[in-house]
DNA sequence: ATGTCGCCTTAAAGGCGA
C-alpha cells in the first residue's frame, strides 16, 4: 500500500457462496487490509481459498452448515498466533465467533480481530433473545478478560443491534428485537468493557444504517438498522481517522441484505517498528 | 401486504431463519 493507513471492514454477505464475487470485487476496488464476513451459509472446507491468495490474502473461516459461519480475510504475511472459534468457555452450537490474535511483520504489537455474528434474537422474550443476551455476556466477559484498556483489539461484525434511538428507522416498533432496552443494555456493557464505536467517532449524530430489509423497497427508501459494527479498544480510539458505510456494494446486482462498514486508522507510534536510530 | 432472500428437503413446493 502507498500510505501507512490501514482499511478494516466489515460485511455480513448472507451466503459466501452466493457474494463471493462481490467480495472479490470489493477487494479488486477497495484494496482493504482487513475484512470480516459473517452469514458464510456454509461449511469451513466449502470457504474458498485461492481467490483470495491470488489477491495477496488468507483467509481464516469457520462455518457450519446451513446458517451463521465468519471468516477473517487478512494479508498473506500477517502471521495468526492465537485462533478461536466460537466464545472461549461457552458451548454453542453455531458457528458466530472467530477470534484471531495476529503478528504483524514491522509492528511490535499484537493485534487481536474479532469476526462475530451476534444472534437475531427473533423475538423479544423468546427462548431466542435469552439465548443472545447469554452470548453476549459471554462474549461481554471473554473481552474483558482480554484487557481491552491496554491491547489492540478490533470487534467486527453483526451485533442484531441498533445501539441508540437515531440507529433504526422511526418506523421500527420501540422496544422490538433489534432495538430492546435489554439488548441496548447488553450492547452498552461490553462497549464499556474498554472499546470505541469506530462509525461514532467519525459521525457522531449521523443517521447511518448498515442493513436493509429485501422487502418492501427498503433500501431505496432507506427504511434501516445500523446493527453492524466496528469496536476499537481503548488504545486505538485516537488512531481512527475515518469511518463509514458502503452503500454501494447493496446496489449491486443480488446483493447481501447488508452494507460493508469500514474503519481507517494509522498504527499507534508503540506498534510500529522502531526506527533505526532508536535505542 | 404474509411483500424477499438463501438453504434445506425422499425434487417441488414448502419450511425455516433472517
Amino acid at each position: 500500500m502507498s500510505c501507512d493507513a490501514n482499511r478494516f471492514v466489515t460485511w455480513n454477505v448472507n451466503s459466501l457462496k452466493v457474494r463471493l464475487p462481490h467480495v472479490l470485487r470489493y477487494l479488486d476496488e477497495k484494496r482493504p487490509t482487513l475484512v470480516a464476513l459473517q452469514e458464510l451459509k456454509c461449511v469451513t472446507e466449502q470457504v474458498p481459498t485461492e481467490p483470495f491468495a491470488e489477491r495477496g490474502y488468507q483467509i481464516l473461516a469457520f462455518g457450519q452448515p446451513t446458517y451463521n459461519g465468519v471468516a477473517l480475510i487478512a494479508p498473506n504475511e500477517w502471521q495468526a498466533q492465537e485462533v478461536h472459534r466460537g466464545i472461549p468457555g461457552f458451548a454453542d452450537d453455531a458457528a458466530r465467533l472467530l477470534a484471531v490474535e495476529w503478528r504483524i511483520p514491522a509492528q511490535t504489537r499484537p493485534l487481536w480481530t474479532v469476526s462475530a455474528y451476534f444472534p437475531n434474537g427473533q423475538a423479544v422474550g423468546s427462548e431466542k433473545f435469552a439465548y443472545k443476551l447469554r452470548w453476549i455476556e459471554a462474549l461481554t466477559a471473554w473481552l474483558a478478560a482480554l484487557d481491552p484498556q491496554r491491547q489492540a483489539i478490533f470487534v467486527m461484525g453483526d451485533a442484531n443491534i441498533a445501539p441508540e434511538a437515531r440507529d433504526a428507522h422511526p418506523s421500527w416498533p420501540e422496544e422490538s428485537i433489534h432495538v430492546s432496552s435489554a439488548e441496548r443494555a447488553a450492547w452498552a456493557e461490553l462497549v464499556a468493557q474498554g472499546f470505541t464505536d469506530a462509525v461514532r467517532i467519525c459521525h457522531p449524530e449521523e443517521v447511518l444504517y448498515s442493513w436493509w430489509d429485501y422487502r418492501q423497497g427498503a433500501f431505496r427508501r432507506n427504511i434501516g438498522l445500523r446493527i453492524d459494527h466496528i469496536l476499537v479498544s481503548a488504545p486505538l480510539a485516537r488512531c481512527v481517522i475515518a469511518a463509514g458505510v458502503d452503500r454501494e456494494p447493496r446496489t449491486w446486482q443480488r446483493p447481501s441484505d447488508h452494507a460493508p462498514v469500514w474503519v481507517e486508522w494509522l498504527p499507534p507510534t508503540n506498534m510500529a517498528t522502531q526506527s533505526s536510530n532508536s535505542v
